[in-house]
DNA sequence: ACACTCGGACCGTCAATTAT
DNA sequence: TAATTGACGGTCCGAGTGTT
């Protein structure tokens, strides 16, 4: 079933004014599941189930940003308690990637006399896995990536699971370094340089007409509004089609800008905040050629996953689709 | 006391896979 | 084609921190 539309722009009002399906009432006032007021995940429902978190289908770009609970309602209730009900509008969302090959399924539940079957089975060995088949270690030939594809087409701001870059000494080094080889730095670069092209335009110019620029809206999402004439799309894929599309605003003059990275620098290790660090973080003599044998065992380590990594490089390149480039005036 | 920040647990949706 | 799996992309809890 293809859920529910996204709610138009000049939306007013909930739908749900009986409040079935949302967590909030239309006053803004929260809605207590439960009658000692508790949240909604400690209560059960009328099964006994411990009730799950309800959460809203498209939250409004502020809560977004804040990571705080929004609302149907538009404007939602926290942007109208912080008065920055112009920008209370439904974030966008992207389009879930199609063509991802995946690994085998575990097996399915079958007849009764196969699922017999397989609990004795399953009692023979172990059992710990029960009816099902235990989890399949998929071991992804060099150069595939998880899903069987050649390099990891849209991998910009996911945490790009670096199989091939085990490292038993994290722990015992002490310092855990991110190995993200090219193609992280690349796109961290890239996610700054994108960032200085556009999210360091005065935000407020992406912002709608009317927006003053307020303490309450924090800025690790960037603008992720959509603007008029800006399709969603983002840098590495979906160059032209982009079929679905939750929130549709009547589209303008195109200056299609794809939105920034939320956090470029996520997984690098900060060097000055950190606080024990790999520098001196014990003064105590003893410890320090530990400290200097270990590190010359790092650099040989990653010696090595830079030249794994150099072995897969070719293959970026093409992913690297140039994005529509954005002029600054 | 309140607002802000953000890591990460949790949730809903839906494409890929598998069974029929 | 229907059923199911699995994971992507989202929401938002809650702890820590900063500000008034
Ligand atoms: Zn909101
Ligand atoms: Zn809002």
């Amino acid at each position: 079933m293809q859920s529910m539309p996204y709610y138009p722009q000049g939306y007013q009002g909930p739908p749900y004014a009986g409040g079935v399906g949302g967590a909030v009432m239309n006053n803004g006032q929260p809605m207590m599941p439960h009658p000692h007021g508790l949240p909604p995940m400690h209560g059960h429902d009328m099964n006994g189930q411990p009730q799950k978190r309800k959460q809203v289908k498209n939250a409004c770009t502020n809560c977004q940003k804040a990571c705080k609970k929004c609302d149907d309602a538009r404007p939602c209730p926290r942007c109208v308690k912080y008065n920055i009900t112009d920008s209370c509008i439904n974030s966008v969302r992207k389009e879930r990637k199609k063509g991802i090959k995946r690994g085998p399924y575990k097996r399915r539940q079958k007849t009764d006399a196969d699922r017999a079957a397989e609990r004795k089975a399953g009692e023979d060995q172990s059992g710990q896995y029960g009816m099902r088949a235990p989890p399949i270690p998929y071991g992804f030939p060099g150069g595939l990536n998880q899903y069987g594809q050649p390099g990891y087409e849209y991998g910009a701001h996911q945490m790009v699971p670096p199989y091939n870059m085990v490292s038993p000494m994290y722990h015992q080094m002490g310092y855990p370094v991110m190995m993200q080889g090219q193609q992280g730095q690349q796109q961290a670069q890239q996610g700054q340089q994108q960032g200085q092209q556009q999210g360091q335009q005065p935000a407020d110019a992406s912002r709608p007409q009317g927006f003053q620029s307020h303490p309450s809206l924090p800025q690790h999402y960037g603008n992720m509004v959509q603007q008029p004439g800006q399709q969603q799309s983002s840098p590495q894929q979906q160059s032209a089609s982009s079929p679905q599309v939750y929130y549709q605003q009547p589209a303008g003059t195109g200056s299609g800008q794809p939105s920034p990275e939320p956090k470029s620098q996520a997984m690098t290790p900060m060097p000055s905040a950190s606080t024990s660090s790999n520098t001196a973080s014990s003064p105590s003599e003893s410890t320090q050629t530990v400290v200097e044998e270990e590190s010359s065992k790092y650099a040989r380590l990653s010696q090595l996953c830079t030249a794994a990594l150099h072995q897969e490089k070719p293959e970026e390149s093409k992913n690297e689709q140039q994005q529509p480039e954005a002029q600054p005036q």
